[in-house]
DNA sequence: CCACTTTGCGTAATCGTTTGCACACCGAAG
DNA sequence: CTTCGGTGTGCAAACGATTACGCAAAGTGG
């Protein structure tokens, strides 16, 4: 019941102080109810609930009066009351590290979208800051109230006990951006990727390719760093190419980052790698600037590879390896819901997602020599 | 579960007691209740809500035994039965136009940050890609479920229908962003902030001082770019400097949009500008870009100055105007929570949210002619 | 030692839907 | 003309908490 507090509603300027008799419900038009609805349309309540539901038989006129009456009464189910009676709540939760990153941010939007078409809600549950309490509270709480159907976790590498807490509840968990035991996943190749984008450049020609990787020591949310560097040693070795600690250099995911690593590796000109694979666009575009301010040319001088396709990659002309976190975001949505269906035929846990290989103008054939 | 309690572990152990070590399964199914707690407590319901809710009086020995025992049981209230008897929700619903950029999903982290910490949920609400029938559903319906107690409108032109919808519900409304009439809102002063960056340059000794802004046909979400046109405008005038159409370009706030903008205007050698203020620092670093590729040095030749102080700012050296999203979704959500207490002192609808100048190595005094 | 206020707690009535069950009606099959 | 299976609807019991009341027991002051 809405509490009968004054000033609630008017809220533009101080009530006047000489109000009339105040009326007891002052229009109060939060507070109709299904029985309203049901009253009206001359029905019993469980009727308006099966008609607007769906749930149960109703005669088609009848459907129809109720949802006029419904229409005209503005009247708008109570998701409390209806997740309580029916123990579904038409909303997930989504459970992620950061946000204000291209990747994450790409990815909530497009699960947010197909949440909406859905008719679904979406509440979020963001980890960064907090550390390791604000993480606990969100799996010991926040996620055990019973107010989401099922949940979707964001490149988190969830402890068995976080994955063991929320199964209790007997509500779907699916994981997006890493592969966890037990948890349906989708996940992508980061191995592969690295491997795609290191061959597009041997393919070229190149013999020396660089690495600019993650750091080791910062190899949080799956050894993102770790796979992707993995995958360029492969690839290399695969060729018969030379890896080695001068063709490698480490950085944190940034822009910066990049830059500097790419001032390092391209700052000798006796031993100058002719390729760059950056472990990401944005250390990619860092590597892009570092040449541009060594008056190195890209990629005349040196080629640079990405991966991500993130997107300032096709202002820089970068050529990268493509992931779409808005279609991860929408189809991770898609397997929730298929999870939420009366599902037997269990299929695979994991899940891959796709990637592709896309050309713009920052590689080429190696100089000639 | 851990049995320390000595009366319970009679009744409650069904386990055999040739069971191996299992993991302790704190909770059985997720079908414990407040009853479950109340009996092993030897309280009533009643008690055990008002213990774990800090709601009516309970003694401090009978506090500690509830919290004990719904602790060792993992027990976590049902949200959708707490708030279908007592109204509220813990949880705000957060509405936004975009997420998949800087300003946006920072704000966001910001807010939900401080949500958490407060023990409230956050149910997001984007209403990007959808378009108009996006926004009809979301505030038609998702809003009106009853499943949230205040909403945080982020940078949205709310219409009257809409405003007046979601304050029927007697739920607080705040606004951050962008003024709207009747609501409590949290604003920048656009104008202002635009101004400061162009006095900086002029305070510099600049004279002629080009703008990139935003097209006027691109003029949503509360005219930004009027308004920051207008400050730089305002800034000029009151210096008695020339502005006109060989000074502006306009651009669409993005990287590229500056990077094009920048070329036009400093592109003809005769009458360049000698500073640029960029109504966002996106367009500024396409603007830096831009000087770059034209083999013009920064701050050297050409000043630039930018608004936001956007993540990429300080790698490029960008001197800029700083607005905080974050502290931005912060204080919108500390003044929703004010909001949602019983307050009656009516402070001022409109809140006015802090920018500073932040001075990097971009802009400088103009070159001596 | 007696009113009289606190305190601490239990009883029971909500909150607004969903849904199992019963029942009435209806057309088709036996 | 019964007997059925299928439909459409209402009744009433959940769902799992919160909270207004009421009543003892425990302080308090005169």
């Amino acid at each position: 019941m809405t509490d009968t507090l004054p000033g609630a509603v008017g809220g533009a300027s101080a009530q006047p102080p000489t109000q009339p008799p105040v009326p007891p419900r002052p229009a109060s038009a939060g507070s109709l109810g299904i029985t309203d609805v049901a009253k009206l349309a001359g029905v019993s309540a469980a009727t308006v609930s099966r008609a607007l539901s769906g749930n149960g038989r109703v005669s088609a006129a009848t459907r129809a009066k109720v949802e006029r009456v419904a229409q005209e009464l503005g009247y708008v189910v109570s998701s409390n009351a209806s997740s309580l009676a029916s123990g579904r709540t038409r909303n997930v939760g989504v459970v992620i590290p950061y946000l204000n990153t291209w990747y994450f941010s790409t990815l909530v939007e497009g699960a947010a979208a197909t949440l909406r078409e859905r008719g679904y809600d979406l509440t979020l549950y963001v980890l960064d800051g907090g550390g390791a309490q604000a993480r606990e509270s969100v799996f010991e709480n926040f996620l055990l109230r019973k107010r989401v159907d099922a949940v979707l976790a964001v490149a988190l590498e969830l402890t068995d006990d976080e994955v063991a807490r929320l199964l209790t509840l007997g509500k779907p968990l699916v994981c997006v951006g890493g592969l966890i035991p037990g948890v349906r996943s989708l996940v992508i190749d980061n191995e592969r990727v690295s491997a795609l984008a290191t061959e597009h450049l041997i393919g070229l020609g190149h013999t020396r390719v660089a690495h600019v990787g993650g750091a080791v020591e910062l190899d949080a949310d799956f050894h993102l760093g770790s796979a992707r560097r993995l995958g360029y040693d492969t690839a290399m070795a695969r060729h018969g190419l030379a890896t080695g600690d001068d063709l490698y250099a480490a950085a944190d995911f940034t822009m910066q980052g990049g830059y500097h690593a790419a001032k390092q590796l391209l700052g000798r000109p006796d031993a100058r790698p002719t390729a760059i694979v950056a472990a990401s666009d944005e250390m990619a575009i860092g590597c892009l600037l570092a040449a541009r301010d060594l008056g190195l040319s890209v990629p005349r001088d040196v080629s640079v590879i990405g991966v991500d396709d993130h997107e300032l990659s096709p202002f820089f002309g970068l050529t990268t390896v493509a992931q779409h976190p808005d279609v991860q975001g929408r189809r991770a949505v898609d397997v929730l819901m298929t999870e939420l269906q009366p599902h037997e035929g269990d299929s695979a846990l994991q899940i891959d997602l796709p990637y592709e290989l896309v050309v713009r103008s920052t590689t080429a054939r190696p100089p000639a020599p």
